[in-house]
DNA sequence: CGTGCCCCCTGTCAGC
DNA sequence: TGCTGACAGGGGGCAC
């Protein structure tokens, strides 16, 4: 469900109402949701703070401050800096991250797997149906080799169009499974991806390789395109994505092709097909969007 | 190693 | 009014 948009936008309610706050007590309802070992995960996060609210592709990153209890037994850390852990959630299908200050008149989630106390009250919910979603407290070492394995992110710096050719050239994956691959790029999924590749006028099973220069600038653009626009929409929300403050995201009534089978095509009125591969379903226009001539 | 397929889980909707 | 099957934003594991 929540791609980079969602995630992003998710990020930004955290910052509004979690800085400098302070966990003050920790439900488990589902400790299959967790990564780390429930006690655990309830001994780092005990009394820690907020520090800083990030994002690395469709994960969202809570950089805590350790709580200041008699726990650790040394003096000055052998390195010298001061401990910080993180709690990294990905939201699977049906993740959501909720704020919930105190007297929020709104019913109270149906699915909650893990509920953040915080002191002052309110309180921090993971909720997830399916529960595909997951969540890990990592040290910093483990945080950042979890980042490598990520691909760049889209919107930084160090994604650019020579980038994305090169790595293009690396895989003969159709070009939609390739984005959706979180070693390519981080934080495309399934309904930006198919936006992204109607924009650039490209197949979804063209072959990475088979992609020629202007098509892989055309999709540079757009894939940028169609996420900043996403964000600034608040995501989209088909049915399960909310943001923190439980809010829906007015991206999907602006999908050109994804969801949209049988409709006409934004640009030609030809109508949007539907296949599958890679299990999942491709929404594009047949018309607009041709193989690639040396992959027939 | 890269690629493709199955599975995890719950809920919803279309069709019979 | 059921019941059944298909499908849903993701990603890990496994076979080839």
């Amino acid at each position: 469900m929540p791609e980079l948009p969602e995630a992003e936008t998710i990020v930004r309610g955290l910052r509004r109402h979690l800085a400098g706050r302070k966990v003050a007590a920790i439900e488990i309802l589902r400790p299959d949701l967790l990564d780390t070992p429930s006690e655990a995960f309830r001994s780092f996060l005990a009394g820690a703070s907020f520090r800083k609210l990030a994002r690395r592709g469709k994960n969202l990153l809570l950089h805590m401050g350790a709580a200041r209890s008699g726990r650790r037994a040394s003096g000055p850390d052998t390195d010298g800096r001061d401990e910080g852990f993180t709690l990294v959630i990905n939201l699977g299908m049906s993740g959501r991250l909720l704020i919930r200050e105190p007297g929020d008149p709104t019913p109270p989630p149906s699915h909650p797997g893990v509920r953040l106390h915080l002191d002052g009250g309110g309180e921090l919910v993971y909720h997830d149906i399916r529960r595909f979603g997951r969540l890990a407290i990592m040290d910093p070492i483990a945080l950042r080799a979890w980042s490598r394995t990520l691909g760049p992110e889209p919107l930084g710096p160090a994604f650019t169009v020579k980038k994305l050719r090169g790595a293009l050239a690396r895989s003969s994956a159709p070009i939609r499974s390739w984005l959706l691959d979180q070693r390519s790029v981080a934080g495309v999924g399934n309904i930006y991806a198919n936006e992204a590749l109607f924009l650039a006028r490209v197949h979804p099973v063209t072959p990475a390789n088979a992609m020629d220069g202007e098509g892989a600038t055309r999709l540079y653009r757009t894939l940028r395109s169609v996420l900043r626009t996403a964000i600034r929409a608040r995501g989209t929300t088909l049915r399960d994505y909310r943001t923190a403050e439980g809010l829906e995201g007015s991206y999907a009534s602006r999908l050109r092709v994804y969801g949209r089978e049988g409709s006409p095509c934004p640009r030609c009125r030809a109508s949007i097909l539907r296949i599958t591969f890679g299990g999942r379903s491709a929404f594009f226009c047949p018309s607009c969007q041709r193989p690639a001539p040396s992959a027939q």
